[in-house]
DNA sequence: ATATGTTATCTAGATCACTAGACAACTTAT
DNA sequence: ATAAGTTGTCTAGTGATCTAGATAACATAT
């Protein structure tokens, strides 16, 4: 491998086979329960010591995706990537089916304060306060998700503690008054994660996450809230509905 | 900073305060025209020596995001994000606007093989076989995304020839009989880039991917392709179109 | 039972990354 | 005009990372 290219990139040389593996199994060149090439053939394949292989090897079973065995092999583990679904009713109880159970939200903070000029603009706020609330959503004990909900300060001024009563955003509306909503626009980027988004999410320094940034209205086109939401993109991914009735199977 | 997390996430100092910084600005904590903190002041920030700082803005300002002055500071620069529109009818011409002009698809391979059981099921192929085409797209001579495009073989046997002399996809369907289609359903998720893709979009390895995997129908439901899209997080964002004419702004 | 293949662990050397300091060159404030 | 603030560049030392080899322990094939 081209020393120089690991001082270029700021990425360790096993972080990056590591990395390279890890779109292997992602893009399916490497199936649940495929062996992986022997630590030799990695070795080779990528032009660095057996050592470095193992390296990367270590991390990805780390983060639970493949096994080693001595004398065996390395073998792709199941999956365990969860979709959440986004469409024009975004609801977390669609995405974690049976799994509802097993999931919590909390409210990590909350504050009143003038929201950057984007937000205002797409929340049409009344006044110039938006509130800002801070969520985490665990399933299973593990972070699904890190949102950050913005409201119009003027028409829920009590929203953040609604929502620390509550199971989820949905039932939090609800008991405001606000029975049905619809996802309006979401914009979809990924980035790697801050520090904060890290130690929130249980991710290593440097763990890539997809931002879901979305806009929720009333029936009749009220903006209702804005929510930037952090998906550990090693744990989550997105499946978008496309709505209109299409009748597909 | 923490010498010992520098090995165990495999991230050089500098590359972490590099994704740190990009993250505060994609995340609007710092806005086009912003000064950033002083490098004194990041050196404090982050614990590290300030040429480590040093790098780290020097990888921002090598992907255009900041521009440093000498005796003056370091100021963000204007956006550069390109957001790709995603719905039930996407065509990268919607996405592209006034730049379609400077836009430019190629086929980089083509092969008729059997595809993985998933994309053969999602595909409900008549025999075994499907056309793989292997794509490029770029802007403005950059490129915006790869895509490995997936075609029942016995139904569109000659795929490959065909998008190889048309503009788009979309034309080349057309040229096939193909007046209308409809996008199913799209699975995003993200990760680090492979080293072919990095080659491929013109990214640093270790850079992240945004992957867009959809199934496109025809009106009547029958599969007509499903693909793989890869674009660069750093220049691209999804724009998801929740569809049913809300009627909203 | 034995040979071969594969992962795991130990020790050790060479090269790279981060730190550190000093000083130059430019911009901004007074 | 001058002081202070900020980025840019040079040299150099120390600790971390990757390389390398050897050998053990397990699994598989013959």
């Amino acid at each position: 491998m081209n020393k120089r290219t690991r001082s270029a990139t700021g990425y360790a040389a096993w972080r990056l086979i590591a990395e390279e593996l890890r779109g292997d199994i992602a893009g399916g060149a490497l199936a649940v329960g495929d062996r992986l090439p022997t630590e030799q053939e990695l070795s080779e394949r990528f032009g660095v010591n057996r050592h470095t292989v193992r390296q990367a090897v270590a991390a990805l079973a780390a983060d639970g995706l493949v096994e080693s065995r001595r004398g065996s092999g390395t073998y792709v583990l199941g999956g365990g990537i969860h979709l959440h679904r986004l469409g024009v009713r975004t609801r977390m109880s669609l995405s974690l089916g049976d799994r509802a159970e097993a999931s919590a939200v909390r409210v990590l903070d909350s504050a009143i304060e003038a929201p950057p000029a984007d937000i205002a603009d797409a929340l049409r706020l009344r006044g110039d306060r938006a509130v800002r609330v801070e969520g985490m959503r665990t399933v299973g004990g593990r972070a699904l998700v890190r949102g950050t909900h913005w409201f119009d300060a003027e028409r829920f001024p009590d929203i953040a503690a609604v929502l620390r009563r509550s199971r989820s955003v949905t039932a939090a509306l609800r008991s405001v008054g606000v029975d049905d909503y619809l996802r309006v626009s979401t914009t979809v980027s990924a980035r790697h994660a801050t520090a904060d988004e890290a130690a929130d999410l249980a991710l290593e320094p440097g763990a890539v996450v997809l931002v879901a940034r979305g806009l929720d209205a009333l029936p009749d086109g009220t903006p209702l809230q804005l929510v930037v939401a952090r998906f550990p993109a090693q744990r989550v991914a997105l499946e978008i509905e496309h709505g209109g009735g299409l009748g597909l199977a």
